[in-house]
RNA sequence: GGGCAGGUACCAGAGCGGCCAAAUGGGACUGGCUGUAAACCAGUUGGGAAACCUACGGGGGUUCGAAUCCCUCCCUGCCCA
């Protein structure tokens, strides 16, 4: 992705798609956007995988970074020992460091793929590198002072932890990501934070910070909170969840992700999630019934280039065309090695179906196989308990399926 | 530090000695209808082939039998200090 420069606003770029909830100050960021600008987006690496949610802020940067401003990926490994309240219910579960560090280094290479950090064309940074070496009495004192906490309990997140419990180890969160915003203001010129629509308040408190702290002036914009066609929030919790880490999600299942979405998302997610020029995206969405798909095609495709490369696009897409329009599937099915030795201790089928990952035990099979749901090479399975051998294996591999839509092939290894 | 109320499956939330692998709702999954869509209808939703095993915050105890009773520890809310 090189950054390549045009003469629009980057901000009418991303009003255009769709990227823009609130912003602090329009008209003034809308000035400071005229020169090349830093800015940053925080995330914290509570898992070691960076979803559907972030993905939008990701983009967010690279549009950026394409209209010629430099952003900054912070990696929030200080920020993730405190643990962000907003949205939450109750405490998160406090993360070991060494849980953090593992997670922060996967998100960071995740991080790599989406930006251009050579040159200094971006920069990706880690809080912990600053907020660690912090004197909690000289914070208090520079930093602590200027925040009001009749303020932050009037704060939603707040208010909702004042019945359900709130640490005071979290009510810091707000302290920490604001100091995170003047930090870099100071030391890197950032002047524009964005972040989720859920983090609006959390940025503004970084930005009045920076006033409060330097005089200074800074901005703030947050994207819409992706959500399902009903309004329901996208993500872990939903079961809807998108991982980028290939480990837990391979390219094909990545692209079957995008394929699946409802027709209402389509358009969204396009401008969103591929880089299309919004009139070729009109252009697709337009389309009524069944041809919405072509454009759900190409949403998938393009997702898949972005987070997989080009060449796993493609192959997923052979896979996933050949798979759901008939024969010839077996060989671009996603695929499962068992070893020889495994079937030598003896298998069932329904072991076939765990172990290709399209059940999550023997149980689990069985109730799929019950409702109909199985099939092994086109044909349905009654019988999960009948044994396999490596014999029943073609030396091409077995098509399983489950439910409508996932496939695996496996194979003898 | 004291008093009171709580901690139940992915979430919310019933159950308060056996009929409880645990109501109900949401979510998810499967089937039907479709366009690999939505909506709708139906079913499923701890593990095990089974016997049975593990589960109702952790540990211990009472009982033929505990999610349910007792002790203790941890955690949360409310009130008092």
């Amino acid at each position: 992705m090189t950054a390549v420069v045009t003469k629009t606003n980057v901000l009418d770029t991303l009003s255009e798609r769709g990227f823009v909830n609130q912003v602090s100050d329009m008209e003034g960021l809308r000035r400071a956007t005229e020169k090349p600008i830093t800015l940053y987006c925080g995330f914290d690496p509570t898992s070691d995988s960076l979803h559907i949610g972030h993905l939008v802020q990701v983009m967010a940067l690279a549009h950026f970074q394409r209209h010629g401003h430099r952003p900054i990926a912070l990696v929030g490994e200080g920020t993730t020992m405190i643990g962000d309240p907003t949205g939450r219910a109750t405490g998160r579960t406090i993360m070991t460091k060494k849980e953090i560090a593992a997670n922060a280094a996967k998100i960071k290479e995740q991080l790599s793929h989406y930006l251009d950090f050579s040159d200094g064309k971006a920069i990706m940074l880690d809080n912990a590198a600053w907020l660690t070496k912090l004197n909690y009495i000289d914070f208090l004192r520079d930093i602590g002072r200027h925040f009001s906490v009749n303020q932050m309990l009037a704060m939603e997140t707040y208010k909702t932890r004042l019945e359900t419990g709130l640490s005071f180890l979290e009510f810091n969160y707000l302290l920490l990501q604001s100091y995170d915003f003047l930090h870099m203001y100071r030391e890197d010129g950032c002047i524009l934070q964005i972040g989720g629509g859920d983090q609006w308040s959390n940025c503004l408190g970084g930005m009045d910070l920076i006033r409060k702290a330097d005089g200074g002036t800074a901005f703030v914009l947050t994207t819409p909170l992706i959500t399902d066609a009903v309004g329901q929030k996208m993500g872990k919790s939903t079961g809807n969840a998108l991982s980028l880490n290939p480990a837990y999600m391979s390219p094909y299942d990545y692209y079957q992700f995008w394929i699946n979405v409802e027709d209402a998302l389509v358009g969204q997610f396009l401008g969103f999630f591929t880089f299309l020029p919004m009139d070729e995206v009109w252009r697709l969405t337009n389309r009524e019934g069944a041809e919405l798909r072509q454009a759900k095609e190409t949403l998938a495709f393009e997702a898949t280039t972005l987070t997989h490369g080009e060449e796993a696009a493609r192959e997923a897409q052979a896979a996933s065309r050949a798979l759901f329009s008939g024969e010839g599937a077996l060989e671009t099915a996603p695929t499962t090695v068992i070893p020889a030795t495994d079937f030598a201790a003896g298998l069932i089928v329904a072991d076939l179906f765990t172990r290709a990952g399209l059940a999550t035990s023997r149980g689990d099979a069985r109730r799929l196989a019950a409702q109909g749901g199985a099939s092994l090479s086109g044909e349905r399975v009654d019988d999960m308990d009948r044994t396999v051998t490596a014999a029943d294996i073609p030396a091409n591999g077995l098509l399983l399926r489950a439910g409508k839509k996932r496939y695996r092939r496996v194979v003898v290894g």
